[in-house]
RNA sequence: GGCUCGUUCGUCUAGUGGUUAGGACUCCAGGUUUUCAUCCUGGCAACAGGAGUUCGAUUCUCCUACGGGCUACCA
C-alpha cells in the first residue's frame, strides 16, 4: 500500500525551522515509498489564522523544494463534514452537551487545584439538558471518554505509549460559540480519515493529542493510522526553539543566504542519520537513504555552526549557474552590470570558502568596484619603506605580459622575486591588499587574471598615488 | 501538581553483555598556501547518579536526579 502523509501547519505564523523539518520527514517518507505528500492548512482557529501566513508557509515549502501532491487542503472548508461527525457522535451518545462555562470551570479548577474536567454534564438527564437548551444557554460538546481500561498505540519512533483512560478528560469537540465551531482534535481526526492518511508524522508535542484522536477514531469506528512522532528541536539552552534563540523562520534563513539544499540536509540530520558516516546529502540521496527506524527519540539542539558547515559544503560543490540563480532570488542587483561569464567566474572563485550566498555577496565587492578607501591599520601593518618602489618595478615587468592568465602571472612574478631577491609576503600581500582591500580570499593570481590587466594597472596606480 | 517521553564528548550522533567507546561540527596545535574563511594531519572532549541481574554492564531491570512535551471552548 502506498503511504499517504500530510504536513498540517496552522497558518498563525510563518513556517519555522521545526515545521520545515516535520514537512521534510513527511516528504522523505512519502517519496521513499512512492506515496503521496499532502499539505493541509489547519485554520480552524479563525482568530489567529491569516491568509498571509498560509501563503508564506506555502512559499517557504516551495522554496525548500518540498512539492506536495494535489491542491493544499484547507481545513475550514470541510466544516460541514466536521459538524455532521459531531452530530453523529451526539446521536450515538458518544458525545454530550456541556453547559458549564469556561469561567465556571476555571473557578472549580482553582478551588480543587485539579486541572481535570469534573464531568459536571457527563451523565445529566435528558430533562436537565432540555431545560438549559430551552433557556438558549450556550453549550460545548464533549466526547464521553471511557472510564476504565487504557488507550495505547504503537509509535514508530517511541514504541508503545499507553495512558489510563481515567486520566483522559472529556475533551471538547465543538466550542460553545454560535457556530458550534469544531475544535482541533475532532477536526484532525475527521480530516486524517477523509484524506486516507496512512501515516501521521508530526512533532512529539502531539503525543498526548494522539491518545485523544485514537479515542475519536474508535468512537467513529474508523481505522487508525500509523503514528510517527518526531523529537523536538530545541534552542541552544535546551529550551523549546523560540525567537529568543535568534532566527526561527525558514524565511529568515533564506534571507541569511542559506540554500534549500544545505538547510534540508542539516534539518534531516537533526534526529536522524543514515547509519553511515555519510553527511553531505542532496534531497535525492536523503530520500534514498531515509528510514524511520533511524529516527532518534531524544530532542536535538539546533546548532548554527554545523548548519554553516553543511551549507558551505553544499555551496562549494554547486555549479556557479545554480548559485547565481539562488543569488538572484535574494538580490537582483548583484553583479547586474557585468557579463554572466564574468559573474560565474567570480562565483567559482569564491564558493569553496563561503558558507552562504550572502557571505559570498558580501565578499565579492572588489570584483565589481574599485576600492574607495584603504584600511589604515592594514597599511601600517604591511606597507614597508620600500614597498612602493618594489611595486613600481614590479609593474614595469608585469604590464609587459601578453597572456594575462594566472599561470603566466605566477611565472613572471616568481621570476621577478627571484631576480630582485624579494620574499613572497613582501610583494604579494600589498598587491592583494590594494586589489581587494583585505588580506584573505582566493588565490591572488586567479583574482588578477579575472580582474584583467586594465583594472589591475588602474588599482595599483591609484594605490601608489594615495598611499 | 498529574500524565507522558527522554538522558553517549559543548553540539549532532555511531555502537556493543567483554571495544583503546567510533565519526562529524566547534575549539586548539601543526602543515600546505602570497593570504585565508578552502584543504590536509593531529589533539582536547562523553556512556547523568545509585542499586540490582551477571563472571562481566555504557548496553538489561528498578529507583533517583535532571530535561522536554502535554495538561485550553489553541493548533
Amino acid at each position: 500500500m502506498k503511504p499517504i502523509v500530510r504536513f498540517a501547519p496552522s497558518p498563525t505564523g510563518e513556517l519555522h525551522i521545526g515545521g520545515a523539518r516535520v514537512a521534510l520527514f513527511n516528504y522523505l517518507f512519502a517519496k521513499k515509498y512512492s506515496g503521496e505528500f499532502l499539505v493541509r492548512i489547519e485554520d480552524t482557529d479563525l482568530q489567529r489564522s491569516k491568509n498571509k501566513y498560509r501563503d508564506q508557509i506555502c512559499d517557504s515549502l516551495k522554496w525548500l523544494g518540498l512539492k506536495w501532491n494535489r491542491d493544499s487542503f484547507i481545513q475550514s472548508k470541510n466544516i460541514s463534514r466536521h459538524r455532521s461527525t459531531i452530530d453523529q457522535l451526539l446521536l450515538s451518545g458518544k458525545a454530550y452537551k456541556c453547559f458549564a462555562t469556561k469561567e465556571e470551570l476555571d473557578l472549580i479548577r482553582k478551588k480543587t487545584n485539579s486541572y481535570a474536567y469534573p464531568g459536571t454534564w457527563r451523565n445529566r438527564s435528558q430533562k436537565d439538558i432540555l431545560k438549559q437548551e430551552n433557556k438558549s444557554k450556550p453549550y460545548s460538546i464533549r466526547l464521553k471518554t471511557p472510564e476504565k481500561g487504557e488507550t495505547s498505540f504503537l509509535d514508530k519512533v517511541y514504541g508503545r505509549i499507553s495512558v489510563k483512560n481515567a486520566e483522559i478528560d472529556d475533551f471538547i469537540l465543538a466550542r460553545s460559540d454560535a457556530n458550534k465551531s469544531p475544535v482541533y482534535n475532532l477536526v484532525v481526526t475527521v480530516d486524517d480519515h477523509d484524506m486516507n492518511i496512512t501515516h501521521v508524522i508530526r512533532g512529539e508535542d502531539h503525543i498526548s493529542n494522539t491518545i485523544k484522536q485514537i479515542l475519536l477514531f474508535q468512537s467513529l469506528g474508523w481505522s487508525i493510522p500509523q503514528y510517527v512522532h518526531l523529537p523536538m528541536i530545541l534552542g541552544s539552552n535546551g529550551e523549546r526553539l523560540s525567537k529568543r534563540h535568534g532566527a526561527t523562520g525558514v524565511q529568515s534563513y533564506q534571507k541569511m543566504g542559506y540554500q534549500p539544499e544545505g538547510l534540508l540536509n542539516y534539518l534531516a540530520f537533526l534526529g536522524w542519520n543514515p547509519g553511515t558516516n555519510e553527511e553531505i546529502m542532496k534531497l535525492d540521496r536523503l530520500i534514498e537513504t531515509f528510514d524511520l527506524d533511524q529516527i532518534q527519540k531524544k530532542s536535538a539542539i539546533f546548532d548554527e555552526k554545523k548548519l554553516n558547515w553543511i551549507s558551505g559544503q553544499h555551496l562549494s560543490t554547486q555549479s556557479a549557474k545554480q548559485i547565481f540563480d539562488d543569488i538572484k532570488g535574494i538580490d537582483t542587483k548583484w553583479g547586474s552590470s557585468y557579463h554572466d561569464k564574468y559573474i560565474l567566474s567570480v562565483i567559482d572563485l569564491l564558493k569553496s570558502r563561503m558558507n552562504s550566498i550572502v557571505q559570498l555577496i558580501d565578499n565579492s565587492s572588489y570584483f565589481f568596484e574599485d576600492l574607495a578607501t584603504y584600511d589604515k591599520n592594514i597599511i601600517n601593518d604591511i606597507w614597508k619603506k620600500d614597498t612602493s618602489s618594489v611595486l613600481e618595478s614590479y609593474m614595469k615587468v608585469i604590464v609587459k605580459i601578453d597572456e594575462w592568465n594566472s599561470y603566466d602571472l605566477e611565472d613572471h612574478t616568481k621570476n621577478f622575486m627571484k631576480q630582485y631577491d624579494i620574499g613572497f609576503g613582501k610583494l604579494m600581500k600589498p598587491i592583494r591588499f590594494i586589489l581587494c582591500g583585505v588580506l584573505n580570499g582566493p588565490p591572488l593570481f586567479e583574482i588578477m587574471e579575472l580582474l584583467g590587466k586594465d583594472i589591475f594597472i588602474k588599482r595599483v596606480e591609484n594605490a601608489l598615488e594615495v598611499i
